[in-house]
DNA sequence: CGTGTTTATGCGTGTTTATGCAATTAAATA
DNA sequence: TATTTAATTGCATAAACACGCATAAACACG
């Protein structure tokens, strides 16, 4: 196996799991500890991964809902104001959960008028705020992780909607693959959220670009919106210009 | 798991709680209190949180005493305690929004294992919080006033519920006109969470007591407890003490 | 083709890190 | 004050790591 196809499958496996053990590597691929050393201090290098005693774990591997130390604030700052260019006066829209989302909602203009369905109390706190945003909460199972509703009822309660726009987080976008997810009932849901809307749009900071999970949400064509922090002619963007989705 | 992956799981914790257990994470990581000990050293001088005698707490903890603008917070304290003991293992319970509530959850036992039905976001993300708490949040329009979901939506789904309790806070109590409110829609969900539930209890700071409001919900025999900050012999209460009405 | 160079890899050895155990000390609680 | 509970300290061990060296394959070039 070659060193490029080593680094590949690492990547693979950091991309899949947020994490990898060097002693696991050494078994899948079958070297010595040393050259897995060096694999992860090039990857290191690279600044594709981030090193730790026993393995590697995930540039993006962060976790907590913790205002102060959201990840890449900045750069969810901007796709937040990208995004709210989309929503218009009058407008239905869907949203998910997310520190995204959350970002977008702050940013909102303060007499936006809307009315707005979402998964995640916190969304819904925070549209509280807007006096001309009717907030509609969609009720079920919460999760624990993710912060949002989720589960049998929220699904059929998506069925009975059509919301003019859908904004949501994505955990991976893959030019072939398109949206996929890692937990099974996420990916129903966001499948229900962008049937229960006319059209979507898809808040991606770039570091989720190319990355493809287990679980296949939908295809790219499904999307109507990238955004993302980038400029619209970067190159990492290049694999999802089409006709079909639009790039902010 | 890692050493990096165990700090970020402390650090979620300490976000999400406020507060950590030294014997609790020895529990939920699977190692010795040492490593505990000697994470919870180095978060400290990472300056991430706070360490005391069996455990750590949150350093914002420290500083984010806004949590004391909440109006009679004391009070609303020893309610909350006080309601706490009506929470058993395996209860269904119904809970409303407010302040007094939310006091309620946040000092709820560590390992409490219930299921919570709730109108209310805040309640809802304060309950995720919890291990061993499955929590379900009632859907529907949200109100911008009393933060929870109302309207006809919500009622539906509170009928199909039966709950074991239902905590609620008020607005008004009084020996002969019962409860009271001064909205409709917010009438009509108390009547609906009362009639989801088998025991109901009122939480009640005493200076809500003897006032009556407009709108009836129920008369004082249908509560079957009624939570205030006073002792249970105080005279304030006395007008309350009936063979239906239990006063904690 | 031959020779020197680079690259990729593995091995050995000494070092560092992570972790648990035991004994002691300090702190909280009854 | 006595007793339980947590914290500290030093030690032991195994895993992970870094570094230098050796080897062989791939490459470069006259």
């Amino acid at each position: 196996m070659l060193k490029k196809e080593r680094h590949d499958f690492i990547m693979r496996q950091i991309n899949l799991h947020n994490r990898v053990l060097t002693s696991d590597l050494v078994q899948l691929l079958n070297v010595s500890e040393d050259t897995i050393r060096r694999d992860l201090q090039e990857l290191v290098e690279e600044g594709l991964l981030f090193k730790v005693h026993g393995g590697a774990l995930s540039k993006s591997y962060h976790s907590s809902f913790d205002d102060s130390t959201v990840y890449a604030r900045d750069s969810k700052i901007i796709i937040a104001k990208k995004a709210i260019s989309l929503v218009k006066d009058g407008m239905v829209v869907l949203t998910g959960g997310g520190t995204t989302i959350l970002e977008l909602v702050k940013q909102l203009p303060q007499n936006v008028a809307a009315t707005f369905f979402t998964i995640s109390p916190l969304v819904a706190v925070e549209l509280a705020k807007y006096n001309n945003i009717e907030v509609i909460l969609i009720g079920g199972l919460f999760s624990k992780n993710s912060q949002v509703t989720y589960g049998g009822q929220v699904i059929t309660q998506l069925s009975e909607i059509k919301a003019d726009l859908c904004l949501m987080g994505t955990s991976a976008i893959h030019p072939e693959d398109g949206l996929t997810d890692t937990y099974w009932e996420i990916n129903q849901l966001k499948k229900a959220m962008l049937a229960a809307s006319k059209k979507s749009a898809v808040l991606c900071i770039s570091e989720k670009l190319d990355i493809s999970l287990r679980l296949k949400v939908c295809p790219i064509e499904s999307i109507t919106y990238l955004v993302t922090e980038l400029d619209q002619g970067h190159e990492a963007l290049a694999g999802y210009r089409s006709k079909e989705l639009n790039i902010l």
